[in-house]
DNA sequence: AATGAATGAGCATTCATTCAT
DNA sequence: TATGAATGAATGCTCATTCAT
């Protein structure tokens, strides 16, 4: 089994191989049936294993949903910042965000579901995703936002965070539109619209 | 104010009375708690009436919220397309829908939770939503910028229905920071910040 | 409003036309629905009332169910006895019984239905009710037995009361099936039949 | 008692002893209070496992009542089926099934009483199991019957399932009786008394 | 570690009954 | 008398979690 692919932090181990099938079957699960509607003997099933098995991996259901989040954000955090570093221009490293939001997401249609509704039906999970995960993605957008306006290239009249929440609002939007969109188009080429709104408004020049 | 109509709806009628009462309970307690872990007997407490008197007004518990909903946003929309019809300009008529966007959900905290909350935590709900009352709105903001297209006003180079995703994402997104900062600002302002870039975008010119 | 036909004991009178009335819808709404599947709201609708008027005439949902029973068997047998007691013949006078049996309940299905179902779901009832109407009825066909004894008609190595158990046990057996078959046959014609063997016994003579 | 085929049933099987213990407890229960009187509680309370556990291996109450009919008459039908075929003589064969029923029946009241009484409570139940289990039973009876008819035993001038529900009904009343009579005498000597009217008749010879 | 049988708290909904009008 | 809105106790069933094996 080359499974060792998938992380190299934590190769052929046990412990990590069920904790990602639980993970992986309850994005699944919730992503057809929401989080409320969600058995653990369903996700337990999906991912092959006794019921009982869940709760050596997992405090609760409530823990899963929020292994979820905090998995993918910190997974999507990780990779998009290496990539956006390296970004001089910061037109387009917004667009490289841009674009890896709406790719990721578009990717994974079930994580997304979860994302995008999931994580929403809660404040409870909304405060806490807010105050975490949510917060560090919005600051990777508002400081780029805040050195373009430094360097001259962005309007300097408005609070970059409120730009930020603009343009993460304006895609998030998209993500949703995508999901409940049955005969889905591909969600990527989205960041390209939303971009010229943002960078260049929607008036007639 | 003087709305007198609504005084006119309600003639010290016991049935609109009581079913007012429900959706108000329920609309504080779903956003206190959220809609699955309301008790129907938490929401007849809070409107001071018999468990069983809620099945005298409505169906089932999911029937409160999808009337919530549905008033909420009928009442909204009649009493913007009023409004907004008047308007001459396509940038003003924009402007009226963002800034009573902000304003109605600003105004009512709990309401604005229901809406950006639980409305989100089932794509059953949504899908729904998205189908009816959203699509309304929706679908008022397309037509405008159309018009500003065809006017010559707005760039053609978007679909107009984008362009309305991405207004109303960045709307909702302000909506939603709102509710989950806690020491509350006035939202209805945020409407200028979002316009400034949906018009104009954010280049430096 | 020729109703005085039915009763001339209790003519035009208000209170004794409406708890007919409810009487009436109740053994319909039993029959068709079980006693306990059957809502007194159900009831009422049928009798034409409001749900409350109910209880101007009935203390319960229960006493209703027991009013069919008694005012049904006093019928029976006042209407019986006088029948019977002219009949000179014991023979003649088992076959009226058995007759009356078969016609009073082949007449009326909605009757015989709650007669053969609902006073037998429940030993509360049918103690109650073998306590007092049904005793009266089998003590009619006892001494009729007893008195063909007496008479040298009827075999005396039994116990009068266990042939009118048995008698009465064949009876209500034919009314019971005679329910159940959908596509109904006559039932008063069976009581030829059950009185053949009653009489006669099985054997070929 | 050489009936070692119980116990092989159940080689200290969980599952095996599990579901009886319900089955058994319901019996109780039933026979106390009726069907619809008894609670879901009541029936795990006396089974000493917790409530839950009773879905475990019922799908509902009522299908444990449904079990209850179909387990006691599978076997009652298997095991006389067995006795009666090897009886040479009708008188003989209808002899032994009056005497099955009454002993089986008089020999658990509790079981006694829910078919007398939970059976008959519900048009419902008794379409299904007249259609069913009690179907079989009567025509064990009517063909025993007609065979004696073929041999001239019997009188032909009846339909041998008249004679069959005559004789089922005299022995079902037989055994109402007795629940309802609180100190109880034995039930099986019944039979005797019943087939000597339906064998001979009550003609004083 | 893994199992899955057992647990029992939890809850939407129903409906007999009451009572203000 | 009659109404029917209001009551609130009652309960079948679910499912997250535990634990003996």
């Amino acid at each position: 089994m080359s499974r060792s692919s998938e992380h190299d932090k934590q190769p052929r181990n046990g412990i990590t191989d069920k904790r990602e099938a639980i993970l992986r079957a309850a994005t699944k699960v919730f992503a057809d049936k929401g989080y409320f509607n969600s058995k653990v003997a369903d996700i337990a099933k999906e991912a092959g294993i006794a019921d009982g098995t869940v709760y050596l991996y997992f405090k609760s259901k409530e823990e899963i949903l929020h292994s979820i989040f905090n998995r993918a954000m910190e997974e999507f955090i990780s990779e998009s910042r290496e990539e956006i570093e390296k970004i001089e221009k910061v037109e387009d490293r917004l667009r490289k965000i841009a674009e890896l939001h709406l790719e990721k997401l578009g990717a994974d249609r079930e994580k997304a579901v979860v994302f995008q509704v999931e994580l929403r039906g809660s404040t409870k999970f909304m405060e806490e995703f807010s105050a975490t995960g949510f917060a560090s993605y919005l600051d990777i957008i508002r400081k780029t936002i805040e050195e373009g306006q430094n360097q001259g290239v962005f309007r300097k009249d408005m609070h970059p965070i409120t730009c930020a929440k603009i343009l993460f609002g304006a895609l998030d939007e998209m993500v949703t539109n995508w999901i409940l969109s049955k005969n889905s188009y591909p969600l990527a080429p989205m960041a390209n619209e939303v971009l010229k709104i943002f960078f260049g408004g929607i008036y007639e020049k």
